[in-house]
DNA sequence: CTGAAAGCGCTTACAG
DNA sequence: CTGAAAGCGCTTACAG
């Protein structure tokens, strides 16, 4: 690849000169520019980016660490954060972490070593601490998706009230018997839905009953298991809240091989608006979460954090879910009582 | 972040030396070593990845450019691609092109301004003439799932042979008027599949209906679109065979809202096994693509080529699809006739 | 406005 | 076996 010194010798500069009229930040006179960004142009110069920032100490990169590309929830804000990244003129390096803490402390390291300007994280545990002490070293890190505690910047989706709306809505609805089908409990985001969950039904005077809530499950075929485990316990729930769109998928599925229908005998409400959910037969009925607006948000976050020196305080920004209502939730025995019942306390 | 000089007086030595201890190909006395890494330990010392990939060249990193990562056919090779990176101590910057030629053009020049070692590809279109140019200059390329012409090493999936497997399959299972509902002609991988499909059917003496035939569907809304136009010819296919499972997703969805059934009335095959697939109701037959050993041959290859100074000659390699057989695709009219005969051919 | 020099943090041929 | 020196390709304070 061709370097500075060609470039100034082809111009008849010095390489500083060369340097300076590329960079636009010093003066240079209008005919030298021009000789320069000539003899860049005959010889497709492209600026080292490693001896840039070897010298300037930045490179124009952001880390991205993800626990696992395959999660459907990661695509849209990986397009996000590189849509974002792009505009402002970084490059992305993505990790995998495979959900593992030692895989995420790894990729840090790497990423360090390659002298990124700032990192973006989904945590694969709450138990990484190494994040902590990235912040305290004043090193830009910002959290999306899955956050710590209060200590570091991150852009998250208001779980506690998603959990809450859909718990809500699905009372509203006239349902009374509503199952949660949850993932891990080691998660921050789960606890908030759930939490969600039990203040909905509190508010409604609904008994929480412990027999129609499960934790843990992970996958499509967790749910597809969790609902017919509650099934065999001689529950009927006239409804399902699963707290992601593939559990809610496979509490679907189980539901029709065991010959009923929905939503008319159970009704189902999942989490997270996949791309497939609105396919789905019957389509699902669910609380979006934005994001590719998460994405975007983390990265402009970011930058400001790289693009500042003296470091604001942490700040841990809430994007709402949205309930989308599709078919997957009708109404419930409830409904019916209440709308006749409406004339009268009118 | 602590430098190669300090640690060279933490140990009494010379840098030389802590960069001699570190690397491992040049005899150190072990006394010295473990001075040296003694030192490193203390410091929490990580060589700058910048300094090291000026100096020597290359930066044991490898650029990934995907059309799209919203695209489910991505991410599992994208796994495939960081497991077998990680492997060999490489690290994957991610781009994302948006199906653009420009910006997978800019990706290019950004990626070699940082000296990645080679690049792995999906091209955003067959127009991709500055692949072959890379190439040219010797530098290390590997295409991914859509391929250019033959100059240029590749991994992809044998689409020929998976659309004439696909079709062929719903002929022997007694379907005689098979739909096919395909991508843009402007990608190689939709024209084999496509002419894979005509040869099984010439092969089986069924005529080519074009009314029934419809190219340029891009995502599952297009499937759905497709079947309905091919419907409304008055054209009562008896099988669709769609080359992507969102397509056939569609395809899904529209039969079912006519209030015909899968596969009863009208049977599916898909192309690609989607994570959703086998959810799906009724779950897809598919012919499923390996994606994730994709990526990781691709990554294999490309790390040969890497360290191998004189270029082979350029590798296709093709992995085969593999048929799954689920639930929406039974048994056609021609079935119980062809096993009724089959007595009397003995 | 422009050039020569120093330096970013490494590695490696050259001496010893 | 080890150290001093040069150099990878840039940028920028220092002169002029």
């Amino acid at each position: 690849m061709v370097n500075i010194k060609e470039v100034a010798e082809r111009a008849g500069v010095s390489p500083s000169t060369v340097s300076r009229a590329l960079s636009g930040r010093v003066v240079v006179s209008p005919e030298t520019k021009e000789k320069v960004l000539q003899a860049v142009r005959e010889l497709n110069y492209q600026p080292n980016v490693l001896a840039k920032g070897l010298k300037e100490g930045r490179t124009k990169t952001i880390g991205l660490i993800i626990p696992n590309v395959r999660n459907l929830v990661f695509p849209a804000a990986i397009k996000g954060i590189t849509d974002v990244a792009k505009k402002h003129g970084y490059t992305v390096i993505l990790c995998n972490t495979d959900e593992d803490i030692e895989t995420e402390k790894a990729h840090v390291e790497n990423l360090r070593k390659r002298l990124v300007d700032g990192l973006i994280f989904s945590t694969a545990t709450a138990a990484s601490t190494h994040i902590l002490e990235l912040k305290e070293q004043g090193f830009p890190v910002v959290l999306m998706i899955r956050h710590l505690e209060n200590k570091v910047d991150a852009v998250i989706v208001d779980n506690f009230k998603g959990g809450y709306e859909a718990t809500k809505f699905l009372i509203e609805r006239g349902y009374r018997h509503i199952a949660f089908i949850n993932g891990t409990l080691g998660l921050d985001l789960y606890r908030q839905r759930f939490a969600g969950y039990k203040a909905a039904l509190a508010e409604a005077g609904i008994a929480y009953n412990e027999d129609i809530v499960i934790h843990g499950t992970h996958d499509w075929e967790d749910g597809y298991r969790a609902i017919l485990t509650i099934l065999e316990r001689d529950q009927q729930p006239d409804a399902v809240f699963a707290a992601s769109d593939p559990k809610a998928l496979g509490v679907i599925k189980a539901i029709k091989e065991k010959g009923l229908r929905v939503p008319e005998d159970i009704a189902v409400m999942g989490y997270d608006n996949l791309d497939m959910s609105e396919l789905m037969d019957p389509p699902l009925t669910t609380m979006a979460q934005p994001f590719y607006e998460v994405g975007q948000r983390a990265a402009e976050r970011l930058i400001k954090l790289i693009d500042c020196k003296r470091k604001p305080r942490p700040l841990i920004e809430k994007l709402p879910a949205q309930l989308l209502v599709r078919v997957s939730v009708s109404y419930g025995s409830a409904w019916a009582e209440r709308e006749k019942g409406k004339g009268n306390n009118k």
